[in-house]
DNA sequence: AGCACTAAATGAATGTCATTCATTTATTAG
DNA sequence: CTAATAAATGAATGACATTCATTTAGTGCT
């Protein structure tokens, strides 16, 4: 079956030839994603756009750095509950259907805003300071850039490095910093898990509501934890931020035994 | 609008008076889930049962500690993704309009598995065991049982406790054991806090991938990882088990300098 | 006993999504 | 020049969670 009688007025359409090089291969290249420069569309100002007519367009309107961009601009803006196909088609003046000649799912634009966002963690202590102070201000960073995108940390997890080039890099640097603090070659990538496992469940806590240990009614039959919860409120700081320094501590030096 | 004109062959449906106390109040009790036993319904047997009449039945379909049995029935048989409105009603042999007399969203019914697994969590040595091994036993426990439910971890971290009697229960056992072993009391809730955290980070790690740090083409260009990650191949046990006897040690030495 | 109210079912929408498919147009390889 | 391929559009499709009107059964009050 399958009938589609429907007549459309044939608006030629404006040539929309834009001044840019066609050079960024799109498919062997596996995302550059790191500098937003491409990919324009502007975003502001086209408000009505007259309506694009069928088929492939004499300038790609997309590509996978665009992609990523438009996808964080709308995560931030509407968070991930609003980080919709729809929606960013939408961001990207596209039908949502053409963000499949260049993502082969949802998942995948995920992968590519986890990889850009990955390339933000601060790695640039490891070889310029000793070994603890590397550490420190890597877990930190890593852990402020996710605690804002905990929603990809299910993904992250199980994503093979493979598919993420920028995470890749990280773990090349974070690994040759262990090395050179003197950890037995054997034991570098667990102690990065850890550290790692330590960062992402440390994420998840900074977005956790205020009074998420209170009580309430049951107070009474858990007069220990109760009383904890109560004289822990007084302490100076955040308290995901008073959690996370005390177990990282712990985790450097706990770890940093294990050199040589 | 609505127009509902429908003959239905009145057929009078078996009475279904099953031998079983009414007792259990619903609304008040906040979900004493613990064993079992409750709303049978037996599962298998009953291949088509007769279509049930509308309006309230004589003795209740449901109550929480069905729908926390039957969830946790089809996430063992086809894990979270399984796991839909629809099919944990069809589980219960109920229309699913019906859960949500009982819960008001699926959030709901996740929590109700959470409290439920919580109180799988081996708590049992604090207080007969040095702070030390009762720690240890407990964040093994804890990891374990949280490894095959990781979809779940989202909700926890940002889950006040007040909806979850059984981990609230957790909570005050592992906080008198320790303070019991010398912590401040200011101290408690951030060092279970930063336990936690690198427990659920861990869950994670378990279900990873085994290939999860195969750098495939790229290995040439992060030579220092792809060295670390075949050296730590020949290691003994799981990855995901040593990194977390890494990280639990060094975290339980550390924290552990905290006691007076 | 009668009556209002509430609890617990059914069944039929609804609305939101991700994803797929046929079709159209443009570019590129042979 | 022609076949293949790439990149759009627009119209389904199929899962889902959730809501609503309706039906039936217990409960509390007078």
């Amino acid at each position: 079956m399958q009938v589609t009688t429907r007549e459309r007025p044939v608006m030629p359409a404006v040539p929309a030839v834009e001044g840019r090089t066609a050079g960024n291969g799109s498919a062997t290249s596996v995302a550059a994603a790191g500098d937003g420069a491409a990919a324009g569309n502007g975003g502001a100002g086209n408000g009505g756009t007259a309506r694009r007519r069928a088929g492939r367009p004499s300038a790609a309107l997309l590509d996978k750095a665009g992609i990523t961009t438009a996808a964080l601009e709308l995560i931030n803006r509407k968070g991930y509950d609003g980080l919709t196909m729809a929606g960013l088609a939408k961001e990207l003046d596209v039908a949502p259907s053409a963000l499949y000649n260049h993502v082969a799912s949802k998942r995948d634009v995920l992968l590519l805003v986890e990889d850009h966002l990955t390339s933000l963690v601060d790695v640039s202590d490891f070889g310029s300071s000793p070994w603890e102070d590397a550490v420190r201000s890597w877990a930190w960073s890593y852990r402020n850039v996710f605690a804002a995108h905990t929603p990809l940390i299910p993904v992250i997890a199980v994503l093979p490095v493979t598919d993420a080039p920028q995470t890749l890099a990280m773990y090349e640097t974070v690994s040759k910093g262990f090395l050179d603090a003197g950890f037995p070659q054997e034991r570098v990538v667990s102690s990065i898990v850890a550290f790692e496992s330590f960062i992402f469940g440390s994420a998840y806590d900074v977005t956790a509501p205020e009074d998420i240990f209170d009580s309430g009614s049951m107070a009474d039959s858990t007069p220990h934890f109760t009383a904890a919860v109560r004289s822990a409120s007084s302490g100076a700081g955040r308290p995901a931020d008073v959690a996370f320094e005390l177990g990282l501590e712990a985790l450097i030096s706990g770890l940093g035994a294990l050199r040589g």
